[in-house]
DNA sequence: ACACGATCTTTACATCGTCAAGATTTGGCC
DNA sequence: GGCCAAATCTTGACGATGTAAAGATCGTGT
């Protein structure tokens, strides 16, 4: 194995043969067709053709599919725990709650504007039958900061109890949901779909801040 | 078009070369293959050869795949309605909120012991471009349970409220992003999931009701 | 009775994921 | 500086898939 930091200087300039950093690319070239064309027209082929390599090429990267989709979803994730800190800087940080309705408002405002991107991100055939350790690792990241946010509201009394993970759960599964009912078109043909999903997000935030300042558990 | 109902006893001696009631036959088939092989081998091929027909007899009966697995889709909501049905039943319906703890009790509940199914009904590639009226219809049913209990519990002041579509929205988010969540392996190595699935549902069935009663929206 | 339409099969084609073999480049070692 | 092994990329191939066209078979109305 050679040392990819040297070799980049000297290889950036020869791109023939050997691209250079084609794993990168590879990333890019996913994240740009998932963009433009859609979830369904997320081939490897595809994505093969963005980057113009042989279709054959990503096979030196990844050793399947899965492994690529699942690199694309890894830097799905970076780019939301991104987003979502854009929302939450700005915003003061001695108020717990903010900071957890930034988080919301952040994780559906993703999902809104990164759709494609986003539904590969909890793409079942990218989890089993065990999850890339990239795309675990993105995930940790970004579950870390809603935990870290919980265990602050709970130190300075903002909400009450010991153990964050119920309440973490209960957030998270909330903008999941809204954000997966609403691009799926769940909502689109009911009553609901009337309502504005920016109003709908920061009507549902409320409820997650009612319900996490409740403790019915323990 | 022939009347099915009045041909079915004269066809179902013959299976040789007219099916009799494929299309039925088809769906069950799907629900089949994608109980036994999962969601990733849900093929149209896979399907048809389940049914024992031949890989094109589908498309006398659904135009692509896409209808096809909507139909089956269709029937998974069918089956979730009448799942939590049995849960509803047998509550006191004179409490509202036994009924909307039933209800969320019964949505996690067919998602963990159908996941697949479950996975299926929420294809986004069923879902565009415009959905299959049969996916939408069962939707649409399985919607209404849950927004006829809101407005129960806010006719009878369990919650407060006269618009039923942001409680509806939140409840329904959130035990569609727990069971989402859940599926797709998110929670497994966090530290949420070292809780039991059916624990957690409970307590964050608990939040969505303290969620409810609390009416930070108007 | 018979013709027509509905239903099913067969055949074919483009695309996909994946593998094997060959071509080309790179880096380390003498 | 030059060679060799390894890393990288291409080409070609295979089976599986979704879909369309054409042919075979059955049911039904006139």
């Amino acid at each position: 194995m050679y040392d990819k930091g040297t070799m980049s200087t000297s290889k950036r300039r020869k791109l023939a043969y050997h691209h250079g950093d084609l794993e990168r690319a590879l990333i890019d070239s996913g994240l740009a067709v998932v963009k433009r064309s859609g979830i369904e027209a997320l081939s490897l082929r595809a994505v093969a053709r963005q980057a113009k390599v042989s279709h054959s090429a990503p096979y030196h990267h990844f050793s399947s599919k899965a492994e690529l989709l699942a690199a694309v979803a890894a830097a799905g994730f970076d780019r939301m725990v991104e987003g979502i800190r854009q929302q939450t800087t700005g915003i003061g940080l001695d108020d717990p709650l903010e900071g957890l309705r930034a988080i919301g408002r952040g994780y559906v405002m993703f999902a809104v504007c990164h759709p494609s991107v986003f539904r590969l991100m909890f793409r079942p055939e990218l989890t089993r039958p065990s999850k890339h350790p990239r795309l675990l690792a993105a995930e940790t990241r970004a579950f870390r900061t809603l935990l870290e946010t919980i265990v602050g509201a709970q130190q300075s009394g903002a909400i009450v109890g010991q153990d964050p993970r119920p309440p973490a759960a209960f957030a998270w599964s909330t903008v999941h949901g809204l954000a997966m009912l609403h691009l799926d078109g769940v909502f689109a043909e009911t009553p609901v779909g009337q309502i504005d999903i920016q109003i709908l997000a920061s009507q549902i935030n409320e409820s997650i801040i009612s319900g996490l300042k409740a403790h019915p558990w323990q």
